[in-house]
This record gives structure tokens, sequence and C-alpha cells, in this order.
DNA sequence: GCCGTTTTCGGCCCGACTGTTTTCAGTCG
């Protein structure tokens, strides 16, 4: 069963943002909104409490608890269904319009009746707009432009895509002179899997070269916002990218701030503000007389919080900040902690490279060991061969020793009853085997979950490769019962994958985080298929790092040793 | 509506930019 905290937390939310364009109070707002964010981070799920185990949940109250208990029992919340009548659901979409917020929203419905944005964009045509209050001819303008937008593009970036982009901006904006410090910030500093918007800090004290070299980008389409501290961009290609410039001396201060998330940024306020101060991306300053207390690095803002500083990849507001407060985060794994990769691809199946070449790629990169893990027999598509496999055992066992240790592997085909290619014999002249999802995505839960259990039990696999199969965009993550397989997982001694190829990304953070309660392991691997692949396991580290996960969470920290012996437990 | 190192009531994060209602509301991050 899956849990019921996504649709709870989306009821809740759904509530809030009614509630906003209906005009009630922002602070009644803002807390069902909390209330979302905690619902649906919440490790038990909220369909197995009563109301007094829902107010354990922060920020859920007795109100709010007997509304979830409500809709758990009777599928629906009396006090929602009065808001929803008020407001038909296309009042809601339009807020999702750029330039278009709660405020304007209603008023379009109230005074026009526009009740989606279909409506909307035909009332702007017909001219019905004119001489409405707060809306000028700018102002239809640029909903008519953002309605286009939305259309169009509205997706997020992959990691990799906006991470290169990002790359070039920095390159770009470093360049000019006076620009003292420039890096990237915002979800992609924090590692998210995909990135709406491209934030980019800089320090200068005369901003207006970094900006003119900004808009000035030979990528840029159109440039949305021009000021003496920001300026926002949108390239031909879609994204949209930000560039703030701060004083020197508030880089710190700022880097905090734009890193956000926005969730984690409030929670840091709040604590500044019971401490009598006051937090912004200039720095930590005392509220009675405003003065500047610490700005100059992120350290010190936190410590001055009380706070350790706080891993990018942790600032989500899923417990860091308690943690934080009481020197209980966790040592995240890093990039430098990964000895070997156990999963990869040669020109032998469907990847580009040949044997020699990944293998030279991995030493360049410094790997302990290295596991070769072709295709496996059963996709016919990748036209394996007992034959071929042995061949390539040899080709590998032949080459010169040296770093990294070479591994024999290969990635098995779960087929839809959990069997997988190859019987025990054969299957035991591996070093190492991860079995993955390629096929049959639409099987029921109960029958997902029994095909992953059973794939779990199996004594010489080793690794359930990209778990969910999910492709960023393209493909939905399956949905069997992921406590059940979790629990199979650590019981039988099988590592989850965090396979980290940007659209995949697979196991994906909030599963990690479910994982790792129930005692799993698991192996941070790039699935690659080209030499230049490898260099892709910095997004899946960061992924384990969303995950809150330590370096001895992951198999491919450990040494040779003590992998080779999880492997030998298992058989 | 929730919460508490200013605790059971009185607060609740901060600033940039835009457009328009020309002194500020709305939106965004």
């Amino acid at each position: 069963m899956a849990r019921a905290n996504e649709a709870v937390a989306a009821l809740l939310q759904e509530y809030a943002d009614l509630m906003s364009i209906t005009g009630g109070d922002a602070f009644k707002v803002r807390v069902y909104e909390k209330a979302a964010r905690s619902v649906d981070t919440h490790p038990a799920d909220v369909g197995t409490l009563d109301v007094k185990g829902l107010q354990q949940v922060p920020n859920v109250g007795k109100s709010i608890a007997e509304k979830i208990v409500e809709y758990l029992a009777h599928g629906r919340i009396a006090a929602m269904d009065t808001l929803r009548a008020k407001i038909p659901p296309g009042v809601r979409e339009l807020t999702a319009v750029p330039g278009l917020g709660p405020k304007k929203a209603m008023a379009l419905y109230e005074e026009l009746g526009i009740a989606n944005v279909d409506e909307l964009e035909e009332a702007i045509g017909e001219g019905r707009l004119a001489g409405l209050r707060g809306f000028g001819a700018k102002t239809v303008e640029n909903l008519r432009h953002g309605i286009e937008l939305s259309r169009s593009s509205g997706g997020r970036s992959l990691i990799h895509d906006a991470m290169m982009i990002a790359e070039e901006a920095v390159g770009l904006v470093g360049a000019v002179t006076g620009c003292l410090r420039c890096c990237h910030a915002g979800s992609l500093r924090r590692l998210r899997e995909t990135i709406g918007d491209i934030d980019i800090l800089a320090a200068a004290v005369e901003p207006g070269p970094l900006m003119a070299a900004f808009a000035g980008w030979d990528r840029v389409r159109e440039v949305i916002v021009r000021g003496e501290k920001k300026t926002s961009v949108r390239l031909v290609d879609g994204p949209q990218v930000d560039l703030r410039v701060v004083p020197p001396e508030s880089w710190g201060a700022a880097l905090q701030y734009f890193t956000g998330s926005k969730e984690h940024n409030v929670r840091i306020r709040e604590i500044a503000v019971r401490k009598g101060l006051r937090l912004s991306e200039y720095g930590l300053f005392r509220v009675d007389d405003d003065s500047l207390i610490v700005s100059e690095t992120e350290e010190e803002v936190y410590e001055r919080l009380g706070l350790a500083w706080v891993p990018p990849t942790l600032r989500e507001d899923r417990g860091e900040v308690d943690a934080a407060r009481a020197g209980e985060l966790p040592e995240l794994i890093g990039v430098e902690d990964i000895r070997g990769d156990l999963h990869t691809h040669t020109n032998l199946t469907d990847g580009v490279s040949t044997l020699e070449e990944m293998v030279a790629a991995a030493r360049a990169r410094g790997l302990r060991y290295y596991a070769v893990t072709d295709h496996a027999k059963d996709l016919p598509m990748q036209r394996m061969t007992d034959a071929k496999m042995l061949a390539q055992r040899d080709r590998l066992r032949g080459l010169p020793a040296g770093r990294p240790t070479l591994l024999h592997g290969t990635e098995l085909n779960i087929d839809p009853d959990g069997g997988v290619d190859w019987d025990a014999d054969f299957l035991a002249g591996f070093d190492v085997c991860v079995a993955s999802v390629h096929s049959h995505f639409n099987q029921s839960p109960d029958e997902l979950t029994r095909r992953l259990v059973r794939a779990c039990e199996n004594p010489y696999v080793n690794i359930i490769g990209h778990p969910t199969t999910r492709q960023i965009g393209r493909r939905a993550p399956i949905e069997p019962d992921w406590d059940a397989v979790f629990a199979a997982a650590a019981r039988t001694g099988t590592a989850m994958e965090i396979n980290s190829h940007p659209d995949r990304l697979d196991l994906p953070d909030h599963l990690i985080l479910r994982a790792k309660r129930h005692g799993v392991r698991f192996a941070v691997d790039t699935d690659a298929h080209a030499a230049t692949h490898l260099a892709h396991l910095r997004y899946g580290v960061g992924l384990a790092q969303r995950g809150w996960l330590t370096a001895d969470d992951v198999i491919n920290t450990w040494s040779l040793t003590k992998l080779r012996a999880f492997v030998r437990a298992k058989r």
C-alpha cells in the first residue's frame, strides 16, 4: 500500500493555496503549507495515525490533525469543500503562470469571471483586461508572455544540463575585471535532481560590468529583469539564469541565502528572530541597533546562530536544523570516499567505449576497484551469449594487473516473476551481480513487490540496479510496496543502487531515507555507458548526501576485502 | 493555526524588482 502522506500533503497544500487566493489570513496559509511539507517528509505513514499521533508531526496541531483524520475516514474535508465551492479549480492553476499570484488571480476571477488559463488567454486576446485595476498594459503583456512560457518550456532542467550552463556562466562572469568571487548557488548547489532556475552569485564592489557581461552573454534570449543587484535572463534553450552581485564582505551570508532552500532559510531566520537578530543576504544583524555581527562566511553565520555548518545537500528543512543545533548532523559521504564503481558497461553491449577505454578512465579517476557489468543474455537487444560473456572475462583477466582491481560482473535482467538470466552455476563465476527491471513496468504493486523481493532473495544478486526504473521527465517510477522491498534487501544483504546517471538518479532521495531506516546498504554507481559518464558520480554522491548517507552506508566506499566479504556472505 | 531559551498569548523571514494605485502592492525567490 502506498503511504497516505503524499495525498494528505497535496490536500493541505491545496487548502493553503485556496485560502491564499480567497484572501485568508497569511499566517494561517503558511501554517498549512508548513504542515503539508512536514506530512510529506514524515517517516511514519500518516494513514496509520490517530489525532494524537498526528499531533506529533511538526506543524500539525489539533485542528489540522482532525482534518487529516476526517479525510482518512471519509475521503473529504468539509472545510475544504466549502473553499472549493468558492473557487473553481482553474483559478488555482492561474497562479502557476509567471507573474500571476493569488491576488491577481482572484481579481481576474471576481471582476471578469476568468476561471482558467485558457479563459485568461482569450480575455487578453479580446482586450478585456483593459481598465481593470492593477492590470496596466505592461502587466497584461507580461501575463500573455507568461502563459506562452508556461506552455512551451515549463519543465525543469536535468541536473547535468544545468551544471554545464552554470559552469559556463561562472566562467563568463568570473572573468570580468572586478569580480572577486563567483559560483553557482540555489538548487544546483543543493544538487536537487532537477533544476528550475539556475542561480549564480558573484562578489564585486562595482556590479555594473558583471551585469553587463552577463546580460550580453550570447546564449541569452531575453533579459527578464535588470537591476543594480540582480539580473535575470532567459537562455535560448529555455532555462532562466539569475545573477546576484553582492559586496565582498557579504559573501558568506549571501551564499547561505541564495543556496536555500527557501524552507531551510525560513527556519534559520526564525532562529535568528528568537535571538533578537535579523538575517539577510547582507549578513546577520542585531535588531535593536542594526549592527552587523557576521557575514563573511557561511560557517560564521551558522555558528553565531548556535548551529553547526549544514552541508548544502541537507538544506531542505527535513530535520537538518534540529540536527545542526544538537550537533547530530551525519558525516556525509563524499566523492573522495568512493573506492570503486560497481555498475558500468562497455561496447560489448550498449556502451560506446571499449573495455580498455573504460578501465583507463577508471584508473584516471583514481578508483581502487572497478566492475564491468555488461547486460546479460535475457535482453535480446543486447545480443549477449554465454560465450561472449566468458570471452570478456578472459580478456579482462588478461589486462595488466594494477589499479583499479578489475571485477567481472553483469547487469542481470529481473524477469516479470523475479527470476534472472542465468542459473546458479553460471552466476557463481561473477565477482558481483547487479540486477535490474527493464520491462513490464505496469505490473500491479503486488506483482512488482514479489518480483523485487524474489530478486533480493537470489544469493547471487548483490545490487538492485536503478530500483524505481524512472527516467526523469519521461518514465514514471514503478510503485511496489517499498517498505517490503527494503525489508527484504536488508534481510538478504542486497544493496540498493543509487544510480548517478542524470536522467535516472535512482533511488530518489525520499526513498533513500526510507530504505536507510530499514538498515539497507547502498551502492553509488554511474551505470556508465561511455568513459565520460564516470564523471556523473558527483550527482550520485550528491543524491546519497540528500538521503543523509554516510560512507559506511555505501558498499563501494568499503575496502575490496570488505566488499568481497559482503558478496560471499550472501552466497 | 501553530508554537514556546521573549512559553498559553502574541507573534509569525527578508529583500529586489516591476508596474502602477506616484507611495506601495504584488510577485518572486
